[in-house]
DNA sequence: GCCGTTTTCGGCCCGACTGTTTTCAGTCG
């Protein structure tokens, strides 16, 4: 099995645990051991298992690591398949109603036999649910609607458009005369590629009115709570906001509670608390004497004092910790790097200075040559690499021989008018056939400044035909890049099976780059890998895959996964100038 | 189930909110 199956399946075994109320610090433990293996290397998970010392990673006990080993080694888990034999497989389902946790669950199961969802609205219809102890009428009513919305609007969003809903109304808040500071929090913040809902923080010296505008935008749809310090919304596309209200002296701890991940403030809060700290969203205070941490934070700042942490940055260092970017936030491994000081210096929106693989409407974009480039231009950007689809991609219009040396031509031809600053590359996405072999002869991509190479049929092959396919292109020596490596929508198709670390081992024994196309649906290769492969050589090429002048600003979307990736400027070759991209094509 | 400057047992992040209660359990983030 491989780790992310393994890791699966760890995961499954914490929510049956859950579900038969087992301990939840052992439920945790579970869902942590999954968490840990997801972040190790497939070859550094077979090393670690064939010399015994898988129980030597943080995070994985002598328990964990005898399962792993048995999955690893036999693909298969005696103790899951008779925890799993032991439950009703319809409850796991149960737990994404919103109101429905594990005790109430099995309430449901023992009293009156359901074990479904189905079943769950069947009882909820009779009113045996508001009848039982512990639940009521208005329980019953959350459950209901909980089933109905489940569909239309259980599903996560992309980022793109969490934040075209969030950057004006962060924009709105600023401007009010009430706020303080106001800021989009939670994954968005996090640069995560789907976004469940949307956090919006505030500070302000009169709330009501703050609300009101909030709970009155044009595309509010329905306002599901309205507090003093919280309101809640959801937009017409489905997604739901909430919008919370702090005091300007804990905006910070706020923020940085909000911002998450869950598995980072964990961190955060033990490393606290080894400080004889004790921190929450209301403030950092001593851990010990009566009271909660809310509490004493009221007291200290009603005494004058503790208002000296005004930053993340300055929240971080009485943490002993350098400032942790958000995009990092996710509990795998960054509080170490800031405790040595050794977290990189991401890449910046700001350092791209061009970028590859973008269409025209010689194939199935929907600008021209010139339009593309004078947006470009307009982007600032220093060189824009324009690689429309081969031949063989019919759906997409792929050019043949002749139309692709007609725009080479006419490429030369618009470089050589100096109309635009921009300089233009002439490059192919060019399609890599079933057996591995590429679209084109090695005589049209010699021509050509660069070539990316991609899949886009025969995409349900078997992982290891898939896998040597790729690698036979990657090997091509007219290749400069790979596209999207999984060919993954996100929300929408899974990408194509493939062994991820043997095509990352081939582009770098091969020189050749790994795109992040920062398509808003694609952002693949997933932020999860890049870190480990840059660290080993990887170059990345942040490519906005644009079909209109519109998706060249979609560059924004790939810095986030990028920065997510720890990539550092150095190892995204779209950030050389033009000088030196010139030179690093020619080698 | 994991872990250790409280170290091999006894803890394990913290608070808000909701709905059900009548002082709190369960859920959520």
């Amino acid at each position: 099995m491989t780790k992310n199956e393994i890791a699966d399946v760890l995961g499954e075994i914490g929510t049956l645990l859950e579900l038969k109320g087992e301990n939840p610090f052992k439920v945790r433990a579970y869902q942590t051991g999954a968490r840990v293996l997801e972040s190790i290397e497939e070859a550094e998970l077979g090393r670690l298992i064939a010399a015994e010392e898988l129980d030597s990673v943080k995070g994985i006990g002598d328990a964990l690591a005898q399962k792993i080993t048995e999955l690893h080694t036999t693909g298969k888990l005696e103790f899951f398949e008779k925890l799993k034999a032991s439950i009703e497989p319809g409850l796991a389902e149960m737990l994404q109603i919103p109101g429905l946790g594990p005790k109430k669950i099995r309430a449901l199961r023992d009293k009156l036999g359901v074990t479904s969802i189905a079943e769950l609205a069947a009882a909820c219809h009779d009113g045996r649910v508001a009848a039982l102890d512990g639940f009521g009428e208005k329980t019953q009513e959350k459950l209901l609607a909980g089933i109905k919305n489940r569909e239309a609007y259980g599903k996560r969003h992309l980022w793109w458009d969490a934040w075209e809903i969030s950057a004006p109304i962060v924009e709105g808040l600023r401007a009010l005369p009430q706020v303080k500071r106001a800021e989009a929090a939670g994954s968005l913040r996090r640069g995560l590629e789907t976004v469940g809902d949307l956090d919006f923080l505030v500070a302000a010296t009169d709330v009501a009115p703050v609300v009101e505008w909030f709970v009155t935008r044009p595309q509010v749809k329905e306002i599901t709570a309205r507090g003093e310090t919280k309101a809640s919304v959801r937009f017409e596309s489905g997604l739901q906001a909430d919008l919370r209200l702090v005091p300007e002296e804990q905006f910070v701890f706020a923020l940085h509670h909000f911002t998450g991940s869950k598995d980072h403030n964990v961190q955060m809060r033990q490393r606290a608390l080894a400080r004889g700290l004790s921190m929450s969203e209301w403030g950092l205070v001593p851990a010990e004497g009566e009271g909660t941490a809310k509490e004493k934070a009221e007291k200290l700042l009603a005494a004058g004092g503790g208002t000296d942490v005004k930053t993340e940055a300055e929240l971080f260092k009485k943490l002993g910790l350098s400032f942790v970017p958000p995009e990092l936030r996710e509990g795998l491994g960054e509080i170490e790097a800031a405790e040595k000081g050794e977290l990189p210096r991401l890449i910046e929106l700001k350092d791209l200075r061009g970028a590859f693989h973008n269409h025209t409407t010689a194939s199935d974009g929907r600008n021209t040559l010139a339009e593309m480039t004078g947006a470009a231009e307009a982007l600032g950007w220093e060189y824009l690499g324009i690689a429309d689809h081969s031949k063989s991609s019919f759906q997409a219009n792929g050019l043949s021989e002749e139309r692709l040396a007609k725009q080479v031509e006419e490429i030369k031809a618009l470089n050589a008018s100096k109309r635009f600053k921009t300089r233009v590359f002439s490059g192919t996405e060019c399609d890599i056939l079933a057996d591995g072999r590429l679209d084109f002869d090695d005589a049209v991509l010699a021509q050509l400044d660069y070539v990316v190479v991609s899949v886009h049929n025969a995409m349900t092959q078997a992982e290891d035909v898939m896998t040597k396919r790729i690698i036979r292109a990657i090997e091509h020596p007219h290749t400069t890049m790979l596209g999207h490596l999984t060919g993954r929508l996100l929300l929408r198709r899974e990408g194509y099976t493939v062994d991820v670390e043997k095509i990352i081992d081939a582009a770098i024994a091969n020189d050749v780059v790994i795109e992040l196309n920062a398509s808003p649906w694609r952002l693949d290769m997933d932020w999860r890998h890049w870190r480990k492969a840059a660290d080993r050589g990887l170059l990345c090429s942040i490519n906005p895959d644009a079909h209109e002048t519109a998706g060249l600003a979609e560059v924004r979307a790939g810095i986030n996964s990028a920065r997510k990736g720890w990539l550092t400027r150095e190892q995204v070759v779209n950030t050389k100038t033009l000088r030196e991209i010139t030179a690093w094509l020619a080698r």
